[in-house]
DNA sequence: TAAGCGTGGGC
DNA sequence: TGCCCAAGCTT
């Protein structure tokens, strides 16, 4: 038997909670480099960086991509190219293709000013219900839901719900919640600490509820049951794949690399020539296929290496190899021979990384 | 609705 | 070590 919102709202302090809440937040919130101003560019830019990735991961990234792109009408104008490069090896890079097309889209139609509008922000690419909200209350101060995966956690616990957060569903009913109790005076830093809550002491394992700044609010704390909140279900197994990757070198000294298709897994990066479509049993069948496919004679070939690379819902297992060869055919758009020098233009995935260094 | 989509850190 | 995770969105 699930409670409607009203129910889980009942006997609940609404203003002495937004109290307590905000009041921590503004004491003891960390120095983040987004939170230096209210720029929506900046906000934005930060908010799709820390999806699904970690805070300590993205400060370094945040720093130099505003570094090179200091305004939405500089990323806007930027080559596709440099922009994934100054992504490279923050991984889900299919948020910076929609970043990229998105600050287009706001500067052709918004005059390079981010829509304080929910209906217009939200309808452009990579922005979803999440982002929009935080955008929206953070930079402009619209009392708008902003529910991550730390607000679920911390939600469920100070209302003690079971709902099962790994379901899409599952984030309205907390979009419901935060929309009744969300500050109208401060919705910027009531979002915020929230998820600052979430990151700092109302974390997934081990809750630091000695130190809750709300902890008379928790229903959880309350039954003590803090620690097996969120209910939230498991994912399947994923896949193992392998394959062989070989780096290929030419009389002149360059490189062959190849640039991976504009959808699916890694879309757009560039990695070294591989038989991941069609993976050969042998040494011989490898030569054929790579020979073929990239146009080249393959003159030796040496093992470099075993590598694993685990990503969301695969398993990438490489043998690697290095090689020397003599091109049949000029590159083209997808198919390049560069210097050493020129490589380090060109956005690579980080196990094509890993296979460039056991190279060197 | 659920799968596809990266990476690195913590325990 | 092998899992779980971290400020989600698209299809």
């Amino acid at each position: 038997m699930k409670e409607n919102v009203q129910q889980i709202l009942a006997h609940f302090h609404i203003k002495q909670f937004q109290h307590d809440l905000i009041h921590w937040f503004q004491t003891e919130q960390r120095d983040l480099p987004w939170r230096k101003d209210k720029d929506p560019y900046k906000i934005w830019v930060s908010e799709v960086m820390l999806q699904q990735t970690r805070v300590d991961t993205v400060i370094p990234y945040f720093y130099h991509f505003i570094e090179k792109f200091p305004t939405l009408d500089s990323l806007a104008e930027a080559e596709e190219e440099e922009v994934l490069k100054a992504w490279e090896g923050l991984g889900y890079y299919s948020r910076i293709r929609h970043l990229h097309e998105a600050v287009k889209e706001v500067k052709e139609k918004y005059g390079g000013c981010v829509p304080a509008s929910k209906e217009q922000f939200s309808s452009l690419k990579g922005v979803g219900p999440y982002t929009t909200g935080a955008v929206l209350s953070i930079a402009y101060g619209i009392p708008e839901p902003a529910v991550d995966g730390n607000v679920m956690r911390v939600l469920s616990r100070i209302f003690y719900i079971t709902d099962d957060i790994a379901k899409g569903s599952t984030r309205k009913k907390f979009e419901n919640i935060v929309s009744k109790i969300i500050s109208h005076d401060n919705p910027s830093d009531f979002n915020q600490a929230l998820m600052e809550l979430g990151a700092l002491v109302c974390t997934p394992k081990n809750p630091s509820c000695f130190l809750c700044p709300v902890q008379r609010h928790c229903r959880a704390f309350a039954e003590g049951v803090e620690t097996e909140l969120p209910v939230k279900t498991k994912g399947k197994a994923p896949k193992r794949i392998s394959f062989r990757a070989i780096v290929l070198m030419n009389k002149k000294g360059n490189i062959l690399i190849q640039k991976r298709p504009p959808r699916g897994l890694l879309a757009n990066l560039w990695q070294f020539p591989n038989d991941e479509h069609a993976p050969t049993r042998n040494d011989e069948a490898f030569v054929k296929e790579i020979s073929e496919r990239y146009h080249v004679v393959i003159r030796s070939m040496e093992r470099i290496g075993s590598f694993e690379h685990v990503f969301s819902h695969v398993v990438w297992h490489i043998e690697a190899y290095k090689g020397n060869a003599l091109e049949l055919q000029m590159g083209d758009e997808t198919n390049k021979w560069v210097t050493i020098d020129e490589l380090k233009q060109y956005a690579f995935p980080v196990i094509y990384q890993k296979i460039w260094q056991a190279y060197e």
